[in-house]
DNA sequence: CGCGTAATTGAAAAGTATCAACACTGGTGG
DNA sequence: CCACCAGTGTTGATACTTTTCAATTACGCG
C-alpha cells in the first residue's frame, strides 16, 4: 500500500553527488498539493522521505487514491513520456523531502546513463505489476476481504493514513468501510 | 479498450530487418493461452496483428481482464524487469501474428539502442496512464455509465469481443451487464 | 441432429451507497 | 478559559445496485 523503492533512491543520491546541478532538494509541508490534475509541469520528483497520496478526482468530487508513495518512489515522470498534462493529483500526507529534476535533465540522464534508464524502466514495471492485482482484487471481492488483506499486509496502517483516505483507496464510502470494520470486530470468524 | 501502439510496431519492424536473429515471427490461432499466470518465461511478444486479452484469474475462477491488446502492443515485458513469474494470463481472441524476442536479446537492445529503450519507456508509461483512470472510473460509477462510455469510445465492440469478456473487463457479472443494457434500451434518456 | 458454449431472464439474497444525525478532536479568537 | 468551528470519525435507517443461483433460449459447428 505504501510503496517504496530503495534501490532507486540510492542511485539518485549517488547521482546528486555527481550532478548536483540536475537536482533540487525541497522540503514540503503536509497537505500540500504538489501536482494538480490536468496541469502541465516541467519537473518530476523523487521522494527522499515522507508519504504522499496520488489520486484522481472526478467531476463529482469523488477522489480515488491510486497509491501512497514513499521513499524512493518517483512521481510526475509519466508526463515526460506521454507529453500530456498530468492525469492525477499528488498531495503530501506527512512532511516531505524530495528531489526535483527537470524534464530536460531527466531526459539527458535517460539518454546517457544506462543504469538510470534501467532503474526507471524497473520502477515503471513495478507500478504496473502493482496496480493490476490490486484493481482486480478490489473489483472481485467484498469490502471485508479487502480490509483483511490490507490489515494483513500493513498492520497499523490506520495510524498513518486517515480513514477517509483508506476508504478512497479502497474505492468505497467511509460508511461502508466502518460497517465492514464493525462486522469484522464482532465476528472474527475465520 | 483495444490498445495499440503503431510507433512501436514500426520501429520493431525496422529492427527485424536489421537484426533478424533477434526476432521470431509466430502465428497463433484463436483461444490459445500464450502466457499463463505464475509461470516463468524467457520470451516477450509484440503483436503484429490480431487481438489478445490480458487478464488475471484468481483462486475463485473469476477472471478480470486488464486490457485488450492489438497491433504494436507488447506483453510479457514486465517480467524482464521484475524478475518474477508472470502475474497475468494472455490469451489470443482472434488469430494472431506476433514477434517474439528473448529476454536476453531484449536486454541487449535496451542497453544499446536508445531509441528502442525510449519507446519501451513510452509504452510502459502509456500502460500506466491508461490503467489509472479506468480503474478509477469503474469504481466510482455505476455499470450503466461504464457501458455508455464504452459504447461511445468503441462502438461495435460487442461484435469483436464476447459479452463474457466485456463483463470481465468491466469487473461485473454478465447478469448485471445484461440488466444494464436492457434498462438503457428502454429508457434512452440522456 | 445433437452437443457445448454463449447469452438471456427472473427471483431472492447480499452488498453498498445515500442521507442525516451526532461525537470527538485540535485549533482559534474573544 | 471557554465557545466556536472545521475536519474527522461513528452510527442508524432506508433505498438502491449487484451478485448468486437456476432455469431457459439461441447459436455455431461437427
Amino acid at each position: 500500500m505504501i510503496r517504496t523503492h530503495s534501490e532507486l533512491l540510492a542511485y539518485i543520491e549517488s547521482l546528486v553527488l555527481k550532478r548536483p546541478d540536475f537536482f533540487v532538494t525541497e522540503l514540503i509541508s503536509p497537505k500540500e498539493k504538489i501536482i494538480q490534475q490536468n496541469k502541465r509541469y516541467s519537473y518530476l520528483y523523487i521522494i527522499k522521505s515522507g508519504i504522499v497520496k496520488c489520486y484522481l478526482s472526478d467531476e463529482n468530487g469523488k477522489d480515488f487514491i491510486q497509491e501512497f508513495l514513499s521513499t524512493g518512489m518517483e512521481f510526475g515522470e509519466l508526463e515526460v513520456f506521454s507529453e500530456k498534462p498530468s492525469f492525477c493529483c499528488v498531495e503530501s500526507i506527512t512532511k516531505l523531502e524530495v528531489f526535483k529534476i527537470s524534464y530536460t535533465d531527466f531526459n539527458k540522464l535517460l539518454d546517457t546513463d544506462t543504469n538510470f534508464s534501467r532503474l526507471i524502466l524497473k520502477a515503471m514495471a513495478k507500478k504496473i505489476s502493482y496496480k493490476a492485482p490490486r484493481h482486480s482484487y478490489q473489483q472481485s471481492y467484498p469490502i471485508e476481504d479487502n480490509i483483511l488483506k490490507l490489515q494483513e499486509l500493513y498492520p497499523g496502517i490506520d495510524k498513518i493514513i486517515s480513514k477517509k483516505d483508506i476508504a478512497s483507496y479502497m474505492g468505497v464510502t467511509m460508511r461502508s468501510l466502518n460497517r465492514a470494520l464493525n462486522t469484522l470486530k464482532h465476528k472474527p470468524v475465520k
